[in-house]
DNA sequence: TATGAATGAGACTTCATTCAT
DNA sequence: AATGAATGAAGTCTCATTCAT
């Protein structure tokens, strides 16, 4: 039994990946066939089995893929000296994966996930989970704002993260049903709401951005 | 002369489309069987297709019935006299509808239908139509507070629109995976983002609400 | 119970044929759903099984009402005076049927018929029984030449009958697919192949015909 | 490798359509299920859709290999020194055909593949092409007796291939009805007629056979 | 390890026929 | 007599998964 090195391994699991993820957002995951993701990576019947055991397990590997990509977006954010940056920071890198082109299937097929994550608790799972680091990461810098006096008392941490994180998906929504969205009208929008509601009114002096 | 009236002819079809809301709801629209319809609406499997010409046209119905009874609260929003509280009613009633239980299996089918859209064009449109009519609301009571110099005159409408609805989106997707959110905080958030955004800086005098 | 004249429910029986026939010719027996002939004849659902009680009756009655057509045919061509012009006649009026566009689809829906016979006795009874006129009118024709000593008495009758019958058959078929067949020359060449079999020697000396 | 051997390919596809011969003979095309097919020749569903695309490939394959299997009665009778002997070496081969018991179901099935053929253009095709060898090797014999001068100038060599095939084609469907042919006597006939009909006279005083 | 042929449960849809009105 | 809505059995084909090689 010859086994194979670990980048090996980890070479065809990409492959494998790589044509779920153009099958899924190309036909839809239902009507993607095994057989489909057969013909577009180039491996066998038999070899996909050996790599994920089950239709589902690629959905999940994807959505863990993804969120793993994403994760190092919050650090960078958290990073961030001024809180209040560190959220309009987030919400720029988010928005700027709306429109990258490279990024359409994986928003495809990221929506296609959110509706089976309701029939799959595994699904359901792996997006929640997915999605915590984003929601901490969000409520962290309100939290860091509020101590530092920069933002309102009474703004709730959690609520910020829901709101901001629901928006990030709705639009994610509209643009991949062609919506004709102005994204950059979108951020000024939402940065200005956010400082609206955030800064404290001494802050709040300062509300008047160029863009 | 044996030809149905039109009243129990629309009778067949509600009771077709909520037993197949309630399949869709519990196990998705790809692990329901027409059989399941057929089973839990009692019809025959003959009837079923007497109504529906595909599986697919019971989505569309679904769609469509739902933007139908979500109209007429644009239209509730769109009469009010302060443009502001118009918004704040519309995110009210919208908001409400996020949680209501009765209104659970519409939410989870609604996200379904966001997902199919990616592959029939016909639900697509469906979908997009059906918003549009919120899109244009929003959008009007944004055009009515400037007109009035309530709102600032750098907000602009159509974007408003796109982050309300991304908002509410995103929000029935998180509810729908039971993530735990406090709706009243959210929803005094979203008000106070709303109004620190638009209000134009003497009218925003009146920004301290009670939360 | 409003009794409706014989008059009435012909002309509806025929009605109701033709629709059928029209069908079964454009998309072949199987592929023809009596919602189909419901909508080719204008009758409804219900009236249809008020005339048949069943698709195959359709076929049968179909294929009686064309040999009950072709019956004259026969009698037309025993009361010829000569047994070889007789059958002559016979192929030339058969002969005409098989190009006249006007039963084309009575053609085509033969064939069916044809195959049909292999599973449905009726049918098949329905079939042999309208072709024995033909094959007792050739057989007659033979007989009374032999007896006139017109014709050689070693011909056998019977099997002139289905030499001649199949031949009549296989061309129909070859006209059906479409096929290149020169039917005056195809007619001559039958009429010189019955002259060269069937005459006596003395006779045979009227071998050479014009056409 | 679990690649399967050519061998055991057709054999596997041979087992199927010989299953489907015996079915579709029985109870017609239409009325054999697919479930009936699998029954018989002991393969399952899905692999009878490894060997055929739809159930309609499976009646052009059997018609294909008919053909295929009589072309080369043709070249047997075609390799005739005497043309005439050509000719009727053919109508005994195709003639032997018609009673053989082993290949009754062949008949039958032929049969439907004819009513078939009007409903879809690739059964058609199939027929027409696997028709156009023995109506091609006809026209030769009687060419290569006219320039011999053994046969006839003015028999149209064209017009005598579709006597000749119509006649075994309706011979066929009368032997499937089961008509009492006395096919020693039809065949002595139906030489006869050739004779008669192709022989110039100087050969035709050759014409007289035992019979 | 890798392959790809085999499997068989089950999905969607159609349709001949019935029957209450 | 006429209608047309209702029925439900059955048909074709698909597809995730397995396993002998």
């Amino acid at each position: 039994m010859p086994k194979i090195s670990d980048i090996q391994r980890e070479s065809r699991r990409r492959q494998i990946l790589e044509a779920a993820l153009r099958c899924f957002s190309r036909d839809g995951f239902h009507a993607t066939t095994t057989a489909d993701i057969v013909r577009e990576s180039g491996v066998s019947q038999g070899t996909l089995y050996l790599y994920f055991a089950t239709k589902d397990d690629i959905v999940v590997a994807l959505a863990d893929d993804r969120h793993q990509a994403e994760a190092f977006l919050n650090a960078l954010a958290e990073s961030e000296p001024d809180p209040l940056e560190g959220l309009f920071l987030l919400i720029e890198l988010y928005g700027r994966g709306l429109t990258e082109p490279t990024r359409a299937d994986m928003r495809r097929v990221g929506i296609q996930g959110w509706a089976e994550a309701l029939r799959s608790p595994r699904i359901q799972a792996s997006i929640v989970d997915g999605l915590r680091p984003v929601r901490e990461a969000i409520a962290h810098l309100v939290v860091r704002g509020q101590a530092a006096g920069q933002i309102r008392a009474d703004v709730d941490p959690a609520s910020m993260a829901s709101i901001l994180i629901a928006a990030c998906q709705g639009l994610i929504l509209q643009v991949a049903w062609g919506e004709a969205i102005e994204l950059p009208a979108v951020g000024a929008l939402l940065r200005q709401m956010i400082r609206g509601a955030l800064l404290t009114p001494t802050a709040s002096s300062r509300q008047g951005e160029p863009a």
